[in-house]
RNA sequence: GGGGGUGUAGCUCAGUUGGUUAGAGCGAUCGCCUGUCACGCGAUAGGUCGAGGGUUCGAGUCCCUUCACUCCCGCCA
């Protein structure tokens, strides 16, 4: 037996009554009755309340105390009498009438209460995570956590991958985002880098002939942070695949995020076969690459509308001469919603920097009633009609503008109508895959040709066939997993041709000895025998927080950071000496 | 780097058009209470109203600057 317990707050049951117990927990709650007092004893498993009454010559010592102190209690278990069973807790049966208590941690006051369903500001719920982790809530997303993250290694095994850790010391990545640098004492002027993923390890492996890998591998990026962003460090499921087509990494994948999700929540999906969008289509559909499928409203293109001698909307019609586009929504059965309604939204397009966001509701007869309504003919609404599957009753909503300004606004204005009609089901996880992703983009400041996702990734098409001359035709095997509007993975087929990689990169403005430069690891190993292979990293983090519902990744993160990337708890980043700045050959240089 | 929101007691918040001594609940301290489970009742302590400057007879409230937190844009192969 264990000095310091019998059994854990949620053991406790009706066949235990009468039994000698020991019991350690934090205090979660006292009801002092003066002459009666209660005590909910709580650990990680649940609470168990415990009585005691003036009659113990420890009453007096057990009522000053703390809330959240650590005790020990022995006592013998009561069964409740049928008024005073309590069927919120597990253990509401029974009650401990306790005989002696033994401090174990003794407690300040708090600086937060954890005994509530109150919410807290971030800034002191990160400077005391050890007390704001105690609260029900978050204590079990962290054990979700901890589940799902047994739970896929498990599957991954039972597929025969293997797991292997990779170097989180490494080097720089000319590509991507911001790195983390960490000076070398021992090459003095020198810096590794935190891995932004494994990518090119992981590449190394199949070349390595370990035919499939998987790791919780963490990720580092030094990018501002979002509420679905943690900044500096993430994890992602990291795994890749020799011999394989990019068929083959969906059904892996499809099969074990369909197993988690349906083990790990109620929630239902809407298709076990994750629907395909491609890039092109996200963006022209939805204005966005991670469309929220949940979401039924559908983006149309009504540029030519515009053309039209009969439709006078003359701004637009001068925007559309000059390359602009025009998108719409179509939001069903909205003539009898009030005024307020359009002008809402129309407002809050202008909070989103947009110029606002015109409509009108097509009335009996065809015709469209709203503010702009008069400019449009019963042809050309009849041509909108038909484009847009819209019927009388329905009003549309459109923005014009450069395409890539009018993919982010409709994308947000399908958001915000869709919550405003509350279209969306809360209660459904909705994935897809996002495919064929361009190998190439034109930057459009700099007018040159760059790498528009991953530069490793596989081309599509015969390889004898491709037309290099056009490099913003060609696509990559490429591929992302979006649920609900987040997204969660993206993967490809790599590219394993040296050959092949060299010619990709020309495109982008790298030569040989650019390459061979900042890639040699991979290169090489390239050279020598590399098997086809892709694979793919949905992001952990992403994973726990659509099973947990929750909307932010700090909530699913036992100890996060905050927005300015420091940890309040452990005061990082902080100063160093300047013994060791000098042991790193480094010298601050600071902005005033 | 830019935009929005928030900042008042240890915690969560209220505070009217600028007007007396800035309030409530929880928590803390003290007292009363033997069946509560958000126990109840009474009392006490606790405030640089984020900071600085300005307007005014008078500022928690209006103006300017600034800081912190948060959400978003940029950024995130």
């Amino acid at each position: 037996m264990n000095r310091y317990r019998t059994h854990t707050c949620n053991e406790l049951r009706e066949k235990n009554v009468g039994n000698n117990i020991i019991l350690s927990g934090w205090i979660n709650k006292k009801r002092d009755h003066g002459n009666l007092l209660f005590i909910d004893l709580r650990d990680n498993y649940g609470v168990t309340q415990c009585i005691i009454d003036q009659e113990n010559s420890k009453f007096s010592q057990l009522e000053k105390i703390q809330l959240e102190t650590v005790i020990k209690i022995q006592g013998t278990v009561l069964k409740r009498s049928n008024e005073t069973i309590n069927k919120d807790i597990e253990t509401g049966e029974i009650e401990v009438s306790i005989k002696s208590f033994e401090i174990l941690g003794t407690c300040k006051e708090l600086p937060m209460p954890v005994f509530s369903d109150q919410e807290y500001a971030e800034e002191i719920r990160l400077k005391y995570r050890y007390l704001d982790l105690r609260r029900k809530k978050i204590h079990e997303n962290i054990i979700l956590r901890s589940r799902v993250i047994s739970f896929i290694r498990e599957e991954m095994s039972k597929l025969g991958f293997l797991e292997f850790q990779t170097p989180i010391l490494t080097s720089s990545s000319p590509e991507g985002a911001r790195d983390f640098l960490v000076p070398s004492r021992l090459n003095p002027g020198k810096f590794y880098a935190l891995p932004q993923a494994p990518q090119q390890f992981k590449q190394l492996i199949m070349v390595s002939g370990f035919d499939k890998y998987f790791q919780i591998a963490p990720c580092f990026r030094d990018e501002d942070a979002r509420a679905d962003r943690s900044p500096g460090e993430f994890y992602q499921l990291d795994l890749e695949m020799s011999f394989v087509e990019q068929e083959d990494i969906f059904n892996v994948v499809e099969k074990l995020l369909v197993n988690t999700f349906k083990k790990f929540s109620n929630k239902k999906l809407i298709s076990e076969k994750f629907p395909k969008i491609s890039y092109l289509d996200a963006l022209l559909k939805y204005g966005t690459d991670k469309p929220d499928l949940r979401n039924p409203l559908i983006i149309n293109d009504i540029t030519n509308i515009f053309t039209r001698d009969d439709v006078k909307f003359e701004i637009f019609k001068k925007l559309v001469k000059s390359g602009s586009k025009v998108r719409c929504i179509v939001a069903k059965n909205t003539k009898d919603k009030p005024r307020s309604f359009f002008d809402n939204i129309d407002k809050w397009a202008k909070d989103q920097g947009a110029s606002g966001l015109a409509y009108f509701t097509i009335d009996k007869d065809v015709t469209a009633k709203g503010p702009v309504g008069k400019f449009f003919s019963k042809e050309a609404l009849t041509e909108i009609m038909k484009i847009t599957d819209a019927g009388v009753g329905d009003s549309i909503f459109f923005a014009c503008g450069k395409k890539e300004y009018v993919e982010k606004i409709t994308s947000l204005a399908r958001d915000k109508i869709a919550n405003d009609l509350n279209l969306i089901d809360e209660s459904l996880f909705a994935f897809c895959w996002i495919v064929d992703y361009p190998m190439f983009e034109k930057n459009e400041d700099t007018k040159k040709i760059e790498f528009s996702h991953n530069p490793f990734s596989m081309p599509q098409g015969e390889l004898d066939k491709i037309d290099f001359e056009k490099p913003l035709e060609i696509f990559a095997y490429q591929y992302d997993i979006v649920c609900n509007g987040v997204e969660l993975s993206s993967g490809a087929i790599r590219n394993h041709i040296p050959e092949l990689m060299y010619k990709l990169f020309s495109i982008a403005g790298y030569n040989k000895q650019d390459v061979d430069n900042r890639f040699s690891g991979m290169i090489n190993a390239l050279s020598y025998g590399a098997p086809p292979h892709g694979g793919i990293a949905p992001g952990i983090d992403r994973i726990v927080m659509l099973l947990a519902n929750e909307k932010n990744i700090r909530e699913v993160t036992m100890f996060p950071m905050n927005q300015n990337a420091q940890d309040l708890m452990m005061n990082a980043p902080s100063n160093v000496d300047e013994k060791q700045l000098k042991e790193l050959s480094l010298s601050l240089k600071l902005k005033k």
